[in-house]
DNA sequence: AAAGATAATCTGCCCTACAGACTATATGCT
DNA sequence: AGCATATAGTCTGTAGGGCAGATTATCTTT
């Protein structure tokens, strides 16, 4: 580690982070105002959205997947079941896991938080053009897929399980 | 990724938030394993970045650069004394404030920290080609700086300090 | 059948972030 | 000048959330 001498040189400083950083913060206080009146807030928002797309999960690959304790998923869903906005519903092949699947009214709860999400997205990329817009998302779906393969929210290793 | 049939009519989400998440998670980790040593883990990096990098800023303008509080604030740059990472020095205009700048050491931990910090980010972006990942941070950037203006690390709105 | 692993829940503690009071200085008003 | 108000930074106390660890029920393995 030789660090010669430069009293003041200014190098490069590494702009991903902190632009990830800006970028979610600006998403955060944004989501946080339109998912106000869900359970959790914006994780609340999460839950909802990834129970809802793909197959329902596990309480335990639920946690995993959103970087959540076990611990505190139990009282989430506990408030999300008292909302009627979510269900615990037993795995027939599992009889200690739970499915969590969401409601009518939870469907119909998130395709409205969606459709305003979306608004509120298009709002924070307004400083690059449509096309950019879709490059940007393209790129970081591809970057994020690839450094943490497993999270996809749309992946499940499961059959499908409720005829 | 075709889901097949679905019984309720599943619609796109949006993946900004979500890919962002997953993203800033991986950096998270990667970048709390590098400055472990740190007072403050990541945090303690991006102090000890905002304030290396352009004019030393007070310890208010920091806080609200980084979206910290400011009373943490205090027993954080305590810690970072107590390191000899950065000083506090009495700004000449205002007695009351305070601009916070880095000791030499200070700036070659910060040297040594950032090669790593931007090895490991280009890990992340491994799945993108090169000018991918240059387009990519070109977008964020832009994206970052709209959605939020006054937050750019490199900004202040300040005359030069010490001569 | 016994042993070990896993899903979910419950309990208790720690630690951190925030509110609020306090001091010192700056700015604005009359 | 003198008084009121705002701001920078520090200190104190507290509420709340996250995490470790134990508990129960079920699955798997031998």
């Amino acid at each position: 580690m030789t660090i010669g001498e430069r009293p003041q040189a200014a190098h490069q400083p590494s702009t991903l982070g902190w632009t990830l950083t800006v970028l979610l913060r600006q998403w955060h206080e944004r989501v946080e105002d339109i998912a106000r009146d869900l359970p959790q807030g914006v994780r609340g928002y999460q839950v909802l959205s990834a129970v809802t797309h793909g197959t329902p999960p596990t309480q335990a690959a639920l946690a995993a997947r959103l970087g959540i304790d076990r611990t505190v998923m139990t009282y989430l869903l506990d408030a999300f079941e008292g909302c009627d906005l979510l269900r615990r519903t037993p795995d027939p092949a599992d009889r200690r896991a739970r499915r969590i699947v969401p409601t009518d009214h939870g469907r119909a709860v998130l395709a409205d938080l969606d459709a305003r999400v979306t608004e509120a997205e298009a709002d924070l990329l307004r400083g690059l053009a449509p096309n950019e817009r879709t490059l940007l998302l393209t790129l970081l779906e591809r970057a994020a897929s690839t450094a943490s393969p497993n999270t996809d929210p749309c992946t499940e290793v499961l059959p499908p399980p409720l005829p």
